[in-house]
DNA sequence: TAGAATTCATAAGCTAGCTTATTATATCGC
DNA sequence: GCGATATAATAAGCTAGCTTATGAATTCTA
């Protein structure tokens, strides 16, 4: 119970967790064509169309360029499409089509069957306050990363 | 405090949470010349010295070629060495190098650190349950894909 | 003891992360 | 208004996962 027993396996076995949980998402959603990442990325323009693809990269703590190549895949499927700004021609928003309707459906149900699998055995009380735990560690290394990052800010940003 | 809110969350909540931790923890590895993915290996290899690569790779949830990869670099930069078996010539034991004792001191101080940036504002008990949990899940995820995979085994396993 | 099946390690080629750099557009300061 | 700076999206090239395939060595079966 102490904290020693914890330095030696949170942080490797959050890895491990995640290659398991990774091989086993994406085994399931190739039975519909797309893969693990793809579906998160449609799964948040479902939940908010008209996003920038910088907001949604932020959102999803991922880098923009990976995003871009994620897109390019859910494009390329007929899933979303990219719509340009009005008002600001750098940008891009990103909708639904009609033919993600169908997929979503089935997604919508494969979330569930996994995440049941996964958390078998634990009760809900339990697995709510796990779910805020690594929310609560989200956010801890968030912070962290932006502590190191500023070092020498040499001005202040600009606008944004 | 619904399952539904679980659903809705787990899943991709615990791949955001990776991204950010494995691009902290790559960034302060960086300093030793080294990344998570490699340090995990040579972690492994320090706690028990000898093992076959096949053994590792189950022991960290990764396919052997993926192990490989991770092995030949370590390899390039004189931290371990792979070793022939005596009795089976197809098999590499995988040894410590002398050189990596110096990085492998400043790695546990490193790991506890990013624990406990990680983990703060938890507490330790609070913290070891988390721990149980992840690996409660990884069990389940486990047994979930031995279960899938075998369908239709047309004849038992001959040996091992 | 010879052929079939299995296992260990690795190769080739894909997805999805990343950093760094580029291009186009927008905003700020003067 | 114009030049410097900032931002949005993307390109190129790396790491680390994966699947599928291959070569060498081992073990089983008959």
């Amino acid at each position: 119970m102490t904290r020693g027993s914890v330095d030696m396996n949170f942080l490797f076995s959050l890895g491990e967790l995640q290659r398991l949980v990774r091989a086993y998402a994406d085994k399931q959603a190739a039975r519909y064509g797309i893969t693990r990442a793809q579906w998160a990325v449609l799964a948040k323009v479902e939940r908010s169309e008209g996003m920038k693809q910088t907001e949604l990269a932020e959102l999803m703590e991922m880098q923009p360029i990976t995003l871009t190549r994620l897109i390019d895949k859910l494009c390329d499927n007929g899933w979303i499409e990219r719509r340009g700004d009005d008002s600001d021609r750098r940008v891009n928003r990103l909708y639904l089509r009609k033919a993600a309707r169908p997929l979503l459906g089935k997604l919508s149900g494969l979330r569930s069957e996994l995440t049941a699998t996964a958390l078998e055995g634990i009760n809900p009380a339990d697995a709510h306050r796990l779910l805020a735990q690594l929310e609560a560690i989200k956010e801890n290394v968030r912070n962290a990363i932006q502590n190191t990052a500023d070092e020498p800010p040499k001005k202040e940003p600009r606008y944004g």
